[in-house]
DNA sequence: GCTTGCGTTGGGAGCGTTCTCAGGGGTGCG
DNA sequence: CGCACCCCTGAGAACGCTCCCAACGCAAGC
């Protein structure tokens, strides 16, 4: 196999220019142990001359320790990649990380193949696993000994300590507040069943609908505008007096806003729509889409100091999300 | 320093479980070199049973290639990663990497650190670095003895082939379609000064405008909705009678579709607005977006294709833009 | 003056791989 | 029957780093 790397200054190559030992020029560099001022000042001068920089991956070897902490996001394809909720992880993630030079890396978790997550958690160059929108099957597929290296921004396990959002009380709060503004036949767009996050807001729906006596009105979406649209058609044609469609995502309620604006329904007099995440399109839509605002960057602030850190314990506060009230609702 | 790594198999330990030697074992396991039946089975029965995983610091190290590519994204910060066109180029990087088992990581590029790029593509562990949006600053800090390893989305240098989107000719499109349809007093929403990719597009609108005798009218964005809807405020103050407005990128044009839509103005009746880049809501905004299509995906594909294969020469076909006609303009 | 202790240093073993090289055993040919 | 050849194998040296351990010199204490 062909070598294409050029050489480049190594640690032995800083020791020789300053005239010491590897094992000095090791203590120097990395801050640990005790070295004499001189050989201080002289293996830093040869480091900065030889433009230096310790190889990520023979560090990794040797210590067992991470340099990069990676964002995985589990779904049926690359596209799960395209999500602003991830965006938003994948941002906040590289805040905390920036400091400790640790770089964040974003990886697609294929949903047929679990055991890409054990082999991302084994991985001596990552220093910690940050799971999006995962499954009880794929969490499944963290040894419990890999614990604290993993930590899931969504459901958990008993090896990974989950940092989630109250979906279920957003989802609540948005279909009460369509129910006070005194809609009744309240149709919601779902996301793809696999999916836990999306099962939370569904049984939020069906509480609040059961507790008043109304009729359930559940569409299968994808989470995508064009999703949206799609199951917006359906409804329209399954339940032509349906007065208000929560959808489970911005980007479905956006679709749905646009299939009505064409077929002339009047958006919030006819059908009221409200949304979920608040995407910074939301509040440029026409009407400005009325959606719930969850605090992703805050709870994945806390999820990527925890698994920098090795802690286990969840943040002690739960943030809880707001209803962001435009015009469409 | 902690090793918190548990015990895992190593190469070894399925070496002594099939009774050969770790050479055998790594010549079965890698496919490369010769084995006999029986060694090949033996090998994969035990590597099956202890739930073998090569370890990719280890693999990085011993060979020097490289298990990840980098999409690097240059910006001022973090939020640059938030980005429809970076989504695009990570999900191409990724369908290219997926079969050769390469992870894709995305990581942001400090405009102040630029040397933070050599040691990316230093890096053993990362097989190769896809650039975007960068500057000749930044591509300065790549050495060309590192040539082969980092492309750029965007322009290039001696060092660093490129695999760039016609935008300029793609401006020239746009403006030339505004003027077209009897437009003359056209505004132009730029993207930041430091960004070459704004600086194509803005190039192109002077020329078109110099060559009918049109007004400069240029106004610097930020390339987010927000920056589109302070500009368009700017705009309607400074030039009140502006017939049509070019944004350097779709989000901005939402933003000043949203502040034509407050203020009561007519589009595209009143004034004409176009986008750039064809985000997934260009489509979906009211009215709909006119704007152009950049083979994003195409031109990621090649660029991931050439990294990998440490190709240096950049795709025979140029892959053209294309206009979007919709309803804004 | 000899021992004790501390601050500093270099040697060397490991981390888990890959890859080169030399040797061993079988088969085919002369 | 002997030799050459080829297929297969294992020993061992890298790769670049960290870290344990033993040794060194020097000052202080008895």
């Amino acid at each position: 196999m062909a070598r294409p790397l050029p050489q480049r200054a190594t640690l032995e190559d800083v020791a020789r220019v300053a005239g010491v030992s590897r094992s000095t020029a090791s203590r120097v560099l990395t801050g640990f142990g005790a070295a004499s001022l001189s050989a201080r000042d002289r293996v830093a001068a040869a480091a900065e001359q030889l433009g230096y920089a310790p190889d990520p991956a023979a560090r990794a070897l040797a210590t067992g320790g991470g340099v990069r902490l990676v964002v995985a996001v589990a779904g049926t394809e690359p596209g799960v990649l395209h999500d602003p909720y991830v965006d938003r992880v994948v941002r906040a993630a590289a805040e905390v990380c920036a400091p400790r030079e640790v770089g964040v890396s974003l990886e697609w978790l294929p949903l047929h193949a679990p055991e890409r997550l054990r082999r991302l958690a084994e991985d001596r160059s990552v220093r910690g696993v940050l799971i999006v929108n995962t499954t009880e099957r794929i969490l499944a597929a963290v040894p419990a000994a890999l614990d604290g290296r993993t930590v899931s921004i969504g459901i958990g396990s008993p090896a990974v300590p989950s940092f989630d959002v109250d979906n279920g009380g957003a989802a609540s709060t948005i279909v009460s507040h369509l129910y006070d503004s005194g809609r009744r036949r309240i149709a919601m767009v779902t996301g793809p069943d696999w999916m836990p996050c999306t099962r939370r807001p569904v049984r939020a729906y069906q509480q609040v609908m059961g507790a008043a006596a109304l009729p359930i009105r559940l569409v299968p979406g994808d989470f995508t505008a064009a999703g949206g649209q799609a199951a917006m058609l359906a409804i329209l044609d399954r339940w032509p007096d349906t007065d208000a469609v929560f959808a489970n995502s911005d980007a479905m309620a956006l679709g749905a806003l646009a299939v009505l604006r064409r077929r002339g329904v009047g958006v919030p007099d006819d059908v009221a729509v409200a949304g979920f995440d608040d995407v910074p399109f939301a509040a440029l839509s026409a009407p400005a889409l009325t959606t719930a605002s969850h605090p992703v960057g805050r709870i994945a602030t806390a999820a990527a100091t925890a698994v920098l850190d090795r802690a286990r314990t969840p943040p002690a506060t739960a943030y809880p999300s707001e209803l962001i009230l435009r015009e469409s609702a």
